[in-house]
DNA sequence: CGAAGAACTGAACAACTATTCACGGCGGAA
DNA sequence: TTCCGCCGTGAATAGTTGTTCAGTTCTTCG
């Protein structure tokens, strides 16, 4: 054989796999999961249209893959967040405040990513990672509850239910608009966790001084 | 002229209008939303797809007409129930329970008019409808507050995530799957009753009471 | 430098559906 | 009964996008 993938060129291919996939996601973000289309992420990428297809199968593909991506790190910087706190009620004050400012940080992506009609072989990709962190978050709320810090529960109902709050009430096609402002911005999380914490039991004195505790450090990642 | 709409005329209109829509409505119960299609929808209706344009100048009008017979209904049975209960908390309680057996008894056409994706032109009427159910919730919050059962709080942040997480519990992708069982629907529908109601700030003891008592007589509003 | 093969291109293709419209037929008035 | 015009039809049209592929360019190595 007289060619042969030199370790440049399989540079080259990881950095344009990686290019379409920015693309992608910069598309996603600025207008929905409806603007993630080959052509113009193509051309984003400064790509042909064929080109996309030698590195994802298909749109759907494309798609799933993205998704992941944002997810796990999604994922991460809530486990960060929580295994910083001191304690189990802490932990996930952090895990939910920590959604929320990541979600309003990205609104369009997030949106995106969570609720956005997509085709049906994407479904599967994007309920995958949603379980994901909804069973962290339950997982949070479990160890809670085993502390003697809340009453016994349906954790993973409640976990559910907190992130369809957190989504419904700040991506969602009702939230204020205005949430750009960052005080705004602030105060929204903080109402949202207190009402996340509150539904699963935690008592209001405890809940504030939680709240506080919890946005503070969560957000200094909003840039991660 | 030698034509005019007689009485009997416009009554077969109606008919016909009344049953294109039905279709639609079938179509979305059973297949959700992307199933709203004109030839089949057509055919359901035992018309022909041009005929379609007759009645709805755009897929979108009919959509939306859709929608807003939906939420006319159910926000018609949430105030029914709610304005049956004796006082603010057990109105909010009946309200919260109403969405929440609704949604359950109708689980692919509620998520159809709540999230499935949907043309931009869309997106405008289901916006109104939604914001409507919302705003009632919000004012029986409101009524809670005022009366001093509730803290102080964004009755309308509030609302919109109560709903978010009913939705997300019943009815979204993570919703149990088992959730036909009237049992089982019966248990899920209290739990996110008693969910919804901490957080927005009833007491324990309290929303227990409450949950019982808004169950059972929403009940009688499945079929309706 | 030249051959071999991989990567890339972008125009053409295909599938899906909303929408149109020329025509057939029925309903109402005289 | 007869004529006029609205109602209904459904095949054809049109727009949108994912996907393919024959041809071109680039990379590697003898």
């Amino acid at each position: 054989m007289v060619y042969r993938r030199t370790h440049q060129v399989v540079k080259r291919l990881a950095a344009r796999r990686s290019a379409i996939l920015a693309a992608a996601r910069d598309a996603a973000a600025e207008a929905g999961m409806s603007a993630v289309q080959i052509a113009p992420v193509a051309v984003r990428a400064n790509v042909a249209a064929g080109t996309v297809y030698r590195y994802f199968p298909s749109k759907a593909d494309l798609i799933s893959e993205l998704i992941a991506d944002v997810s796990r790190d999604e994922l991460a910087a809530i486990r960060r967040a929580a295994d910083a706190a001191p304690g189990p009620s802490s932990a996930l004050a952090a895990a939910v405040s920590t959604v929320a400012i990541h979600v309003l940080s990205q609104r369009k992506l997030a949106w995106g990513i969570l609720a956005e009609p997509v085709d049906v072989d994407v479904a599967a990709s994007r309920l995958a990672s949603r379980r994901e962190i909804a069973d962290e978050i339950a997982g949070r709320i479990d160890a809670a509850v085993k502390a003697g810090h809340l009453p016994a529960q349906d954790t993973r109902l409640a976990a559910t239910a907190l992130l369809g709050a957190l989504h419904e009430a700040l991506v969602g096609p009702l939230a204020p608009d205005n949430l750009d402002d960052p005080a705004r911005m602030r105060d929204a999380v903080q109402m949202v966790t207190l009402l996340a914490l509150r539904a699963v039991g935690v008592m209001d004195a405890r809940a504030r001084g939680l709240v506080v505790q919890a946005v503070l450090p969560a957000k200094t990642l909003v840039g991660a």
